[in-house]
DNA sequence: TTGTATGCGTTATCAG
DNA sequence: CTGATAACGCATACAA
C-alpha cells in the first residue's frame, strides 16, 4: 500500500508521490521503474509509466541532484566572449560536456569586480570547473581544489595539482619570429603586454628566437586586446620617431586594429610595415592584406578541457595532466611578399 | 540547545548542522545570522560568523534552492556560437543575468538530434528560459510554458503568450533594398533561404520593397549560414547564365563567402557585382571591399531578453510583451560606388 | 531572541 | 517484487 506524502503543498509539476498514488504503488517503485534500478514487475511498470504519462511527470532536478549527490553540470569561467576566440573555445567545451550528459554553466569575468564571489557560487552548482585564462586568482583556485572540486585550467599559467590544457605558444612564436627574420626584418616589436598567460608565453618565444640571432626587442607595448585597442596603440606606435619594421600582435583583433592604424596613416602593409596576428579568427582571412597569423585549435581546446574535467569528476583519472595542443603558422600576405623562402 | 543532525554522513563541505554545533546554536539561528532574515543577538551572530569562518562553510546551493523553491539560474538555448552574432547575444544575456544575480546555463542546439530532451532537462534546472532562434519546436515551448516556466523568445517567430525580443528586420530590409535600387540595380537575388525566423522577415522586407517598384526577385537561394556555405553557393550563383547585379546575403558570414567566390572567379565587387550582408560583425568592417550591411544591436538583444525574463520570473510583469530593437543600414563599399544619393 | 519541527523531491537501503 | 523510511542540506512557520 502506498504511503502518503509526508508534507502537503505540491510545488510546480507533479511529484513522485502523486505518480505513486495514481499508479497505486510506492514512490520507491516509481523510482525503480523510471530508472531501471531494480526489479519491477512488467504489469507494475506499465501502471507507473501510464501514470507518468498522464501526469506529465518529470523528476525534479533538484531532488535528483540532492539525492545523487551530484549536479551533472560543469562550470566554465572565461574572460570574455566578444572575440571569436573565446566563443569558439566555450562552444567546443559545451559540445563535449553535453555529449557527456552534463549541462554547462557559464560565467564571464569581463569587467567584473566580484568574480571571486561569483566563482564560489558557481562552484556550488557544479561537479567540476574550468578556469579559462586569468579570470580567477590562484588562491581562490587552490581553495576550490582544497574543497574537493575538480578543476581544469585552460590556456593559463599552471597551478600545482590542477589539470592544464593549453596551446603550444613558445615554439610556434619562435617559428613566426624566424619567418619574419627570413623576410629580412630585424626591428620587431611586440604589441599587447601580458604576462602569466598564453600571450606571455608568445613573447617568451619571440624573445628567445631573437636572442638566438643576437637580436633583442623592446618590452611588449601595452594594448587592450580588442580591435579598437590595436588601433589606438597602433597609431601611437606608428607615430614614433623610428617605426618598427614588423609588429607582432598579441592576437588577431589587435592585429586588425594595427592594420586599420596603418591604413589611416597611409602606410602600406606589408610594404612599409609587416603585421602578424595570433588565433586565425575568421576576420584574419578576410582582412586586406590577409593576415599572417598562428592558428590554434580553439574548439579542440574547449573539447579537451571538457574531457579532462570529466575524467577528474568520474574518477577515471586521479593524477593531474598537462596537455599542449599543436599550433600552426599561417602565412598570408601581411607579413611580406611571398614566396620568400622556407625558414631556415 | 542545538539539536543534532537528523542524519549521519556529511557530504563534501561542512553543513549548517556542523556550524550550528560549533557555534552552540541551532541551525535556524545560523540561517538567520547568515541571511539576515530575522533577529539575532550581536553576540550570537559573532559566534556564528566565527564558526562559519573556521569551518569555511558555504551553504549548499542544492539545499538553498530546494528550500527556496527557486534555482536562481536562467537558461538559454541557441543555434550556435561559432559566428560572432550568437556569441555576442549570449554574452549580453549573461552579463545582465549575472547582474540580476542569476547564473546562466547554456545549451547549444547545433547539430543536435535530441534537443527536445535536453531542453526539458534544462527546464528543470532554471527559473526561466530564453529560446534563441528556431532551436526548439513550438509544441515543446508551449509545453514548457504550460508547465509554468517563464519563456522569452529571441529573434524568432512569436508564440502566443510568450515574450519576444527581436531586431527590426522588415523595414530595414526595405531601406537596404531601396538603397540598392538607388544604385541602379534591378536584378537582385537573395542568398540563404530561411523562413519563420528573422531571415525570413528580411526576405519579406526585400520582396515588399521590390514589389513597390513593380519588381520581383526569385526565391531565396538555399545556402548554409557560414562563410563556406556562402562560398559554395556563391560559386554556383555566379556561374549561372545570367549573373545577378546584386546579391543580398542572409547574414555577413554568407556575404563574406560570396566575396570569396567573386574573387575566385575574377569578378570585381562592387564593379561587376554588388554584395550586402547583415549583422555587421567585425569581419564585415575589415573585408575588402568593406561590406555594406545592417547593424543590429547584438549585445542589447541578449540584455533585453535577460531583463524581460527576469520580469516574468519575479512576477513584476504578467502580461506578455514584444520588443523590437532598431537596426541600421551601414553603407560601406561592397554595394557600389559612393556617394550616389540618399534613398528616396 | 532562540530552538523545534517540518517541508522541499528524489534515491537507496533494508525489511518484508 | 514491493513498501516504508532514512538520508541529502537548507529555510522557515511556529512555539517557547
Amino acid at each position: 500500500m502506498p504511503e502518503d506524502p509526508p508534507n502537503s503543498a505540491p510545488a510546480h509539476g507533479p511529484t513522485i508521490y502523486e505518480v505513486a498514488r495514481r499508479a497505486g504503488v510506492s514512490i520507491a517503485t516509481v523510482s525503480r521503474a523510471l530508472r531501471d534500478t531494480g526489479p519491477v514487475a512488467p504489469r507494475t511498470r506499465a501502471k507507473v509509466l501510464a501514470a507518468v504519462e498522464e501526469l506529465r511527470f518529470t523528476p525534479s532536478r533538484l531532488g535528483v541532484s540532492l539525492a545523487e549527490g551530484r549536479h551533472a553540470a560543469n562550470g566554465i569561467v572565461f574572460p570574455d566572449l566578444s572575440g571569436p576566440y573565446y566563443a569558439e573555445v566555450v562552444l567546443g567545451y559545451e559540445e563535449v560536456a553535453s555529449e557527456l550528459g552534463r549541462s554547462v554553466i557559464i560565467l564571464s569575468a569581463r569587467g567584473r569586480s566580484n568574480v571571486r564571489d561569483q566563482v564560489k557560487d558557481l562552484a556550488g552548482r557544479v561537479d567540476g570547473l574550468v578556469v579559462f585564462g586569468h579570470t580567477v586568482d590562484d588562491a581562490t583556485v587552490r581553495e576550490l581544489m582544497a574543497a574537493g572540486l575538480p578543476v581544469v585550467l585552460l590556456a593559463r599559467a599552471p597551478i600545482a595539482g590542477a589539470d592544464l590544457v593549453a596551446s603550444e605558444n613558445i615554439a610556434t612564436a619562435g617559428v613566426l619570429t624566424e619567418h619574419l627574420l627570413g623576410h629580412g626584418y630585424r626591428d620587431l616589436t611586440m604589441l599587447g603586454a601580458s604576462t602569466g598567460d598564453d600571450i606571455g608565453e608568445r613573447w617568451a618565444g619571440v624573445t628567445r628566437a631573437l636572442s638566438a640571432h643576437g637580436l633583442t626587442a623592446g618590452p611588449p607595448v601595452p594594448c587592450e586586446f580588442t580591435v579598437d585597442g590595436g588601433l589606438a596603440a597602433g597609431r601611437d606606435l606608428l607615430r614614433r620617431r623610428t617605426r618598427p619594421e614588423a609588429v607582432i600582435c598579441a592576437d588577431d583583433q589587435v592585429a586588425l586594429g594595427m592594420l586599420l592604424a596603418a591604413e589611416e596613416l597611409g602606410l602600406d602593409v606589408p610594404g612599409d610595415l609587416a603585421v602578424t596576428g595570433w588565433d586565425d579568427i575568421m576576420a584574419a582571412r578576410h582582412a586586406r592584406p590577409a593576415l599572417s597569423t598562428v592558428r590554434q585549435p580553439m574548439r579542440e581546446l574547449g573539447a579537451r578541457a571538457a574531457r579532462a574535467l570529466d575524467e577528474l569528476i568520474t574518477g577515471a583519472r586521479a593524477t593531474t595532466r598537462h596537455q599542449t595542443l599543436a599550433t600552426e603558422l599561417v602565412v598570408r600576405t601581411s607579413c611580406g611578399e611571398h614566396p620568400p623562402q622556407e625558414d631556415l
